[in-house]
RNA sequence: GCGCCCUUCGUCUAGCGGUCCAGGACGCCGCCCUUUCACGGCGGAAACACGGGUUCGAGUCCCGUAGGGCGUACCA
């Protein structure tokens, strides 16, 4: 348990249900489930549905299938964010009353030229709303927002846990809108009010927020309320170096998953994407947690590597126990629609995987690579297997399978000395007897080493195989 | 336009003023191991954006320039 263990640590996940779980949003998501699991606090998750009209069941759901496939596991239900809508209105009035929100009846038109004019001036096309100090005795009798009344001069500054203190002049934030004249409530007042009733101590997001933070911390001041710490991580960016987008290719986790990454691998990678603990590259969760810290995570934007996250993999499939990958091949197989292994396959490609691990970087490589064990003879040999069953090799396939009948330890070791001394007495190599043997036990031109496929294999497979080649036509 | 942020090998990064003619990893190129392919081992090419300062000394601090990103809504 790291020494900096605080169980009052509380992180949140905030999504909004517009799409699927994007991979900035998973890193997102992990930065703050390791931070929470790392000092044995809590990590929430939050839906920012506050525009319904963007809402989308589907979608919700897409991003928890994403964070329970990526093993993010997050305290308590979801809470959505536009249940609370009532609460978000009370927390607006309070400031009505209080001084620090004012209503403001300026309309659209009004709001736009008078941007426009700033614009044109050079000045930033802030709105500066008439109504701030002019509250009316008898107010227009038309809808209005409420805005916060924020410092004409000064300046606001946010001391952020990766960024460092960030400062921005007064004058360059407006008065903004925390009740639209609907009625309903801001983003910018939801997630405050939010943040604060959910006990957040820690907000953790893209560094696309930066600037809300310095608007959200005046609203946190306006409600009389302690800001949570802040830490805003930099963005991740597409190979290209601009922003990640579908041209990228895969976008979304559960891409991710259909290519064959295993959640592990994600996780590293993900983790190493702008954090960093020294030269580690390759770590478990469990380490991770144990190192995660926000002082370690750096400024700069990351672009998102496709190959270093399957030499990742390669090494996560390695490092994974047989029967867990066993699992997570079964698991693959179930969620492409493909047929079950079966329990008795099962068996026998997890008695393989030592061999076939070293050899996959993806689940439907390491699925390929044990076509030998998933599939039934007689075998379909690829090209170039097909290429290994000459005129030459099968009649001399046949004098092998002479040979082993009479091997009396089934053994990857005495099989070997067995075809040692057979390729000797043929007057060959071993690579000349054992590469069509491969051909034959395994469809395949590579493939674990021939003597281990075949003590698999067993026996009666393997000389089974061993005829069915040596009969092909 | 304005505001904020960023800038070390192609990529992810280490580096928190001297131990850096800059280290690790992925990728790339050789060699070794070898029944195939991998794994593994060994070796190689490859970076402090640029310009000014500060300092005895700067990749490390400050200021500019350039490039990039984000923001600038009654969207979230």
């Amino acid at each position: 348990m790291p020494k900096d263990r605080d169980p009052s640590v509380v992180t949140r996940f905030a999504p909004s249900p517009t799409g699927f779980l994007h991979i900035g949003g998973a890193r997102t998501a992990l930065f703050n489930w390791l931070f929470a699991r790392h000092h044995g606090g809590r990590f929430l998750l939050r839906i920012e549905d506050t525009d319904r009209s963007r809402h989308s069941p589907q979608a919700v759901d897409a991003i928890l299938d994403g964070l329970r496939w990526l093993g993010l596991d997050w305290d308590g239900e979801p809470l959505s964010q536009h249940a609370r809508a009532g609460r978000h209105r009370e927390a607006a009035q309070a400031m009505l009353e209080a001084g620090p929100a004012y209503r403001c009846y300026a309309t659209r038109e009004e709001i736009d030229a008078a941007r426009e004019a700033a614009r044109a001036e050079g000045r930033p096309p802030l709105f500066q709303s008439p109504w701030r100090d002019a509250d009316p005795a008898d107010p227009p009798d038309r809808p209005y927002t409420v805005r916060l009344r924020t410092p004409r001069e000064g300046e606001i500054a946010i001391d952020d846990a990766v960024q460092g203190r960030v400062t921005w002049a007064a004058e360059n934030l407006d008065d903004l809108i925390l009740l639209r004249s609907d009625g309903g409530p801001t983003y910018m007042l939801a997630v405050v009010v939010d943040d604060h009733d959910m006990g957040v101590t820690h907000v953790i997001r893209g560094d696309d927020h930066l600037t809300n933070a310095a608007r959200q911390a005046l609203i946190f001041r306006g409600l009389g309320w302690d800001t949570p710490a802040f830490a805003h991580i930099p963005l991740i960016h597409g190979p290209d170096g601009a922003k990640l987008s579908k041209r990228h290719g895969a976008l979304a986790v559960d891409a991710y998953r259909e290519m064959g990454f295993l959640p592990s691998a994600m996780r590293n990678y993900l983790a190493r994407l702008g954090w960093s603990h020294g030269d580690d590259e390759v770590f478990s969760t469990e380490e991770a947690i144990e190192w995660f810290g926000l002082a370690a995570v750096g400024r700069s934007p990351a672009r998102f590597d496709l190959v270093k996250l399957t030499n990742l993999n390669g090494r996560h499939i390695r490092a994974t126990p047989d029967a867990e990958l066993a699992a997570e091949v079964e698991s693959w197989l179930a969620s492409q629609g493909r047929p079950h292994a079966g329990p008795e396959r099962l068996a026998r490609l997890t008695a393989a995987l030592p061999g076939l691990k070293e050899r996959a970087k993806t689940l439907p490589e390491l699925i390929d690579l044990a076509y030998y064990i998933l599939a039934d003879r007689p075998l379909m040999p690829d090209d170039k297997a097909a290429r290994q069953l000459t005129e030459e090799t099968r009649p001399l396939l046949a004098r092998l399978t002479g040979r082993l009948q009479g091997v009396s330890s089934w053994t990857a070791g005495s099989l070997e000395e067995n075809v040692r001394a057979f390729a000797d007495e043929e007057g060959l190599k071993l690579g000349k007897v054992a590469q069509p043997m491969r051909a034959a036990l395994t469809a395949r031109v590579i493939s674990p080493g021939v003597f281990d496929v075949a003590e698999t294999l067993g026996r009666e497979e393997t000389l089974a195989r061993l005829e069915d080649a040596a009969g092909r036509a």
